[in-house]
DNA sequence: TCAAATATTGAACGCCGTGTAGTTTTCATA
DNA sequence: TATGAAAACTACACGGCGTTCAATATTTGA
């Protein structure tokens, strides 16, 4: 209730909170999402792992923190990766957006399949939390980029699309966020999304690299052949 | 050695472990991926779990070869869709293809998992295998559909690739069964599998369904697209 | 019929997540 | 400063998992 500081006993709450996140993420990096076991964390803390408990009231639960913290850090690169250019070169701004994804992607693998793959069984995406918001991030940043373009798109006859076929609390941020707007440009953000996604995906989980020697030309390629499609010129 | 018809014994190793497979594939289709347990497998065959290590020599070795039977399985029905259209219709062929694609996963969203996304916790693939094998069939179904693209061809100034851009087995499957493509059509089918799959990976795994009420409207714009942007007219 | 080959068991080992009951530590207040 | 409650933590138990292995049961061919 108060927020005053935190007492010592709030403040080492929260530092070993903090701790345990980074234990696991580190356990994550090195030995892949399965060797998150809370006996292991408690092992490199010199702690029992039903201590770990207090903290998160389970495995699955630590694991979403993890998977929001992920979220953000990728929302985060590529949103800056975006705004290193201005606004008037929309080509350039998409295009960074994807490098930036898979760069993201390629360095941090164990979190791509985190946030992108099935780490939890039975674990649902909340209906509150960091994760949506992060998820809701993306895709609005997808949607400006898309917006960017929308005045060229000519992508051949229109489809007719309604806000009702979105998800109303997206449908509601586009609609403030880019009152002009047609629904139809989400449908297209949306397949955007699903076109960056593709080959990062194959990439991360080893389908790419063994066919190509340089998926990053790859990407690239692909990537430029997204703005061109959508009218921007670089 | 011999090639005759194999003795009683054989057979009954033989279906046995057929009916290990079948059971562990009834166990993932009801249960998930972590439903797949050699416990759980000696359960409903009313075996303990160690007599399961004649038949596979461990855990991974037997989702390996699911995996090669779902893999093969999606490459058959792929290719089955994409042969019900006349050669002179190739962008029906391409639409065919991408469609049964999605199909597939959709209706296996644990077979889509086992082959193209984490599979099962604690399974580590295995360098080489039969899925390989299947792999090629698909990247040489997608090759084709590309290949039948290829004269239209003119995706803005050609990047140049060389053979040696891609793993040597894949090169050759291509060099021998279609004579005339240059290494770019490759470098193309590579793309075009990353568009195939990047929606439908998304779907799957939960992040597509939550922000857009249809997908399949998605996926079958983002293929008309696709076979536009490779000058086939529908 | 009998011995060799094969198939299967059952118990063990060391992991894992998850509870619970009891013990130690910390800290605000009397 | 002493005290009692809250918080942090340990110890242990339970069931599940993959895996191994000696012992046993079953089938097979001679």
């Amino acid at each position: 209730m108060t927020n005053t500081t935190p007492t010592r006993r709030q403040q080492l709450r929260l530092d070993t909170t903090a701790e345990i996140k980074r234990v696991a993420l580190a356990l994550l990096a090195e030995g892949g999402p399965d060797a998150i076991s809370l006996r292991a964390i408690a092992r490199e803390m010199r702690m029992t792992a039903g201590a770990l408990y207090s903290y998160y009231g389970t495995r699955d639960e630590l694991i979403t923190a993890l998977t929001s913290d992920m979220y953000t850090s990728l929302v985060d690169k590529t949103e800056a990766a975006r705004d290193a250019h201005p606004a008037e070169a929309p080509a350039a701004r998409l295009l960074a957006w994807g490098e930036a994804f898979r760069s993201w992607a390629v360095a941090n693998p164990a979190g791509f399949r985190l946030v992108y793959g099935d780490p939890v069984r039975g674990y649902k995406v909340p209906e509150v939390g960091a994760a949506p918001e992060a998820a809701s991030r993306a895709c609005a940043g997808l949607t400006g980029l898309v917006a960017a373009a929308w005045p060229l798109q000519d992508q051949g006859p229109q489809e007719e699309y309604t806000w009702d076929d979105f998800d109303p609390g997206l449908a509601d941020l586009i609609k403030t966020k880019f009152p002009d707007l047609p629904p139809g440009a989400v449908a297209l953000a949306l397949r955007v999304w699903g076109r960056m996604h593709g080959l990062v995906a194959l990439e991360v989980y080893g389908h790419l690299g063994s066919q190509a020697k340089d998926p990053a030309r790859l990407y690239r390629a692909e990537l430029r052949d997204l703005a061109r499609s959508l009218g921007l010129k670089d």
